[in-house]
RNA sequence: GCCCCCGUAGCCCAAUGGCAGAGGCAAACCCCUUAAAAGGGUUGGAGUGCGGGUUCGAGUCCCGCCGGGGGCACCA
């Protein structure tokens, strides 16, 4: 990008200093840069305010906080632009804004650098940290830079095992045997939230499941509350992240019903959503790697069953859960009774039932489910209708009849509905104890523990004699070992293992020979409660101080990716709800407000090294300086929406920033002329605009508020040249307006401008405008005049006429006259701007 | 398969149910200039994916298609 960014040398330049100087008035972004950094070190406006007795009302503003996977790129350039409007839109405001920054520095990328090059993760990740903090600051962010912190420090994750010890004291946090998502690529477990369509959502490899003992939170009590308080989200928060979320948990109603099993003392409850169909049911699945398949399962079918399981083990998730795969299963030679009508109906084992579900087992209704119904129909098992839907046989067709209908077969519930058979069938399974109404989630508990090294040890102790002990808290934090290089490499076990002075210790309880977990922690962990912490970021005598969280939230506003709907943003609302119950946080959701903005791409595509459509965020700059950057970011589009770099132009900003910069240099009149002699046109586009911009900003609609902007530049240049011109006190009142407008976008250009305009000091915290109500009402209006609903006339009338006088007067019109044969059928007026005459 | 969002000039995007165009890119032309760059200015161009409906009036609301994006996907 060989690009001069020197002032011009202008071959007119004389002797001395001289009065108009051309290069005075050229932009030059990388000077402006340079100066103002500067001088933002000096002023440190952004500092957020803790002291009681500022009586600013507070706000507290987040942007997701970074992974320092190297420079900062341009998915960065975006979020953060966007931020910082409404950040610096709150500071003019006069808010007591608190606007922090930090890294989300523990992680895996880390770790493989490190392996790859023979050094310690932290050498890596803290030098990334400091190239992106000195971008952050190029960037012009208005980040409070005293409360940075990063999760990787002991003092941060500390907290994170203080937490961990207070879920454990609440059996929020435990541990248990089961198959889980294995990353064979990152040799790790990952949560369900982490396996995106049978697949890794870092890495992309096919996620494979283990049988692992894990630790866990227990996510899932908190089902029932994360999906209720999203009322209180429906204002704040995007509708889609709602919908995805309500869908991730996946409530569910219908009942638990019992089935007596042949031969064993214990009935076996399943779970269904439709127990009206209860009688339809005509054989029974149970999950093939779920105890009790195995613990029923007869002699004669023993081998064929296991051979089965086996075989079912061996399939990736994505083979699993093709929806094109044929339903596989055997039978286990037992036979279970159906509680209502005491029917024998064959039980079978198949992968189609889920162990982790439910209750790993289901009455099957293959009428009235298609699941069910493939099934039966592949090895022959019977079919029997009990809701009568009007449509063909089930059995003859293929087609399972799930919807409405009325009940038949079914002795009691003949001739009720769907709805009406679900309420009585509970009612009679309650009276005779055969089972209960209930309510089942798709949600499963968070798997926290991790087999890698670049994250928080978890603070637990396995001691022979009196099993899981936790660290205690004084004796936390629980640092990482000193491993590096390949003692990092993945091995299928967890790096930690490797350190055996680290693992080896005395138990806390009894103070015996005992072993460390050697697992560390997810880092969801880390990004669930980091937002509370900036609130307090030095605190010694737990994760945050109470009382500052008290005061600064929760949050107002919070900004970032939707890839995080049911990863960090799902776990940080549990945390919270997690806290709220311990009395340490007065609210129940985080973010009141939330704002996803969409990713930067290239000619159609997300960037990538292969497809070499990379754009470097730090080029860009260097190329057209940060406001040109930032602006386009934000003029792009909507914010929600991609920005195609291909289909924007840095260089058409940078251009507009020019001219705004000359408007703002131009100025002749003296600071503090009177604006109310001024030319009365730009004056209205003036506060026309002041007017906008603040609802534009307000309903996040930035691009709008750009246009805007551009247009009051536009007023103020031709009002220079080919009007009162630059001495007018109505161009000043332009050109200072334009100047805090325009700072939330181009802070560089804005805080020049306003230096050049006479001022001193930093604009970031320059009153925002009141527009004068006065000036936003215009002279007259033009009204269209409608026959038949197609324009015919044009009036010029006054904004508060009334519709009588209106009506009158577009009847007058010779060219509504003409169109008209006697009387209109009807008028409708919409005082001052429309009236439309149907004939 | 089910659910959600989006289709407006060549392109990115505006438009409380009320004149389809605010802004930008690109294009063409003009001014400034010895020339170019920079700068200033002017102009043209869609009837809103398709088909119905509601309404005095539909880009906007409703129904059905088509296209694009996303979520869930053996969750009983």
């Amino acid at each position: 990008m060989g690009r001069d960014h020197g002032p011009r040398q202008c071959g007119t330049t004389t002797e001395g200093p001289t009065v108009s100087d051309r290069s005075e008035q050229q932009y030059d972004p990388q000077a402006l840069q340079a100066k103002w950094q500067r001088r933002w070190e000096e002023l440190d406006p952004f500092r957020a305010e803790e002291d009681p007795a500022d009586p600013r009302e507070r706000r507290y503003m987040l942007d997701m906080f970074p992974y320092p996977s190297g420079d900062l790129h341009m998915g960065h350039g975006e979020v953060f632009a966007i931020g910082d409007v409404l950040a610096r839109y709150w500071f003019h405001k006069g808010y007591n804004v608190l606007h922090p920054i930090g890294w989300d520095s523990f992680g895996l990328p880390a770790e493989n650098a490190a392996i790859r090059r023979n050094a310690h993760p932290a050498e890596w990740t803290y030098a990334n940290i400091e190239t992106q903090a000195t971008s952050f600051k190029r960037y012009g962010i208005s980040f409070d830079w005293s409360r940075r912190l990063h999760t990787s420090d002991p003092e941060y994750y500390k907290w994170n095992q203080w937490l961990f010890n207070r879920f454990f004291e609440r059996g929020l946090a435990y541990r248990k045997g089961g198959l889980v998502n294995w990353c064979p690529q990152d040799q790790t477990v990952l949560a369900n939230e982490q396996v995106v369509a049978g697949r890794c959502e870092r890495c992309g490899a096919e996620v494979v499941r283990r049988e692992l003992t894990q630790w866990y939170f227990k996510i899932t009590e908190y089902a029932d509350r994360l999906l209720d308080d999203m009322d209180q989200l429906e204002a704040g928060w995007p509708e889609r992240v709602l919908t995805i979320q309500r869908n991730w948990i996946g409530r569910s109603e219908g009942a638990d019903v019992r089935f007596r099993i042949e031969g064993r003392e214990e009935p076996v409850t399943v779970y269904t959503t439709r127990p009206d169909t209860l009688f339809g049911a005509t054989f029974f699945v149970v999950a093939p790697d779920a105890a009790l398949a195995e613990e029923i399962v007869s002699d004669g079918q023993r081998a064929a069953f296991e051979a089965y399981r086996a075989e079912v083990a061996k399939l990736s998730d994505i083979e699993r859960l093709s929806t094109e795969k044929e339903k596989t299963g055997v039978f286990l030679g037992v036979h279970a009774i159906n509680p209502v009508n005491g029917e024998r109906i064959p039980v079978w084992a198949a992968d189609y039932v889920l162990s982790d579900y439910g209750h790993g087992a289901i009455m099957a209704v293959p009428a009235h489910d298609q699941r069910d119904l493939d099934f039966a129909r592949k090895f022959g098992l019977p079919v029997r209708v009990v809701v009568h839907t009007g449509l063909a046989d089930p059995g003859e067709t293929g087609e399972a009849t799930p919807g409405e209908g009325t009940l038949v077969n079914s002795g009691p519930l003949d001739g009720l509905t769907k709805a009406e058979a679900i309420d009585r069938i509970i009612q009679i399974l309650e009276e005779r104890g055969l089972g209960k109404r209930a309510v089942n989630f798709r949600l499963r508990d968070w798997l926290l523990s991790r087999q890698r090294f670049w994250g928080t040890p978890i603070p637990i102790i396995h001691c022979p004699d009196c099993g899981e002990v936790p660290v205690p808290d004084e004796q936390l934090p629980v640092t990482l070992p000193d491993l590096r290089g390949e003692a990092l490499a993945p091995k299928g076990i967890a790096p930690l293992a490797n350190a055996a002075d680290w693992v080896n210790v005395e138990c806390p309880k009894c103070g015996g020979a005992a072993k460390r977990d050697t697992d560390t922690m997810d880092t969801f962990v880390d990004s669930s409660w980091y937002f509370l912490r900036y609130c307090s970021p030095g605190y010694t005598e737990g994760p945050f101080d109470v009382e500052q969280v008290r005061k600064w939230g929760p949050i107002d506003q919070y900004v970032g990716g939707i890839e995080h709907a049911v990863l960090h943003l799902l776990y940080a609302r549990f945390f919270t709800k997690v806290l709220y119950d311990m009395g340490m946080v007065g609210f129940t959701e985080p973010f009141v407000r939330l704002l996803n903005q969409g990713q930067v791409i290239n000619q159609g595509k997300a960037m990538s090294k292969s497809l070499g459509n990379g754009v470097d965020l730090g080029e860009q700059i260097d190329t057209y300086g940060v406001d040109a950057v930032r602006l386009t970011m934000v003029f792009a589009g909507p914010p929600e929406d991609d920005i195609d770099w291909a289909d924007v132009s840095p260089a058409a900003s940078q251009k507009f920033l020019s001219r705004a910069f000359r408007v703002m240099s131009e100025v002749t009149s003296p600071l503090g002329a009177d604006p109310a002699t001024g030319d009365l046109e730009l004056r209205r586009v003036t506060h026309r605009t002041i007017d906008e911009v603040t609802k534009l900003v307000e309903s996040y609609r930035f691009n709008v508020a750009v246009a805007r902007m551009m247009e009051l530049t536009t007023a103020a240049r031709r009002t220079i040249d080919s009007g009162p011109g630059a001495g007018d006190p109505a161009v000043r009142e332009a050109a200072e307006t334009l100047a805090v407008l325009l700072s939330l976008v181009a802070p560089y250009v804005a805080e020049e401008g306003w230096e050049r305009l006479g001022h001193t000091g930093s604009i970031a915290r320059v009153p925002w405008p009141v527009a004068d109500p006065a000036l936003l009402v215009q002279e007259s209006v033009t009204c269209v005049v409608q026959v038949a609903g197609k324009v015919r006339d044009r009036l010029e009338v006054s904004p508060d006429i009334g519709e009588d006088a209106l009506a009158e007067l577009a009847l007058a019109s010779e060219k509504v006259k003409a169109l008209l044969s006697g009387a209109p059928r009807r008028v409708i007026v919409r005082a001052p701007k429309l009236v439309n005459i149907v004939p």
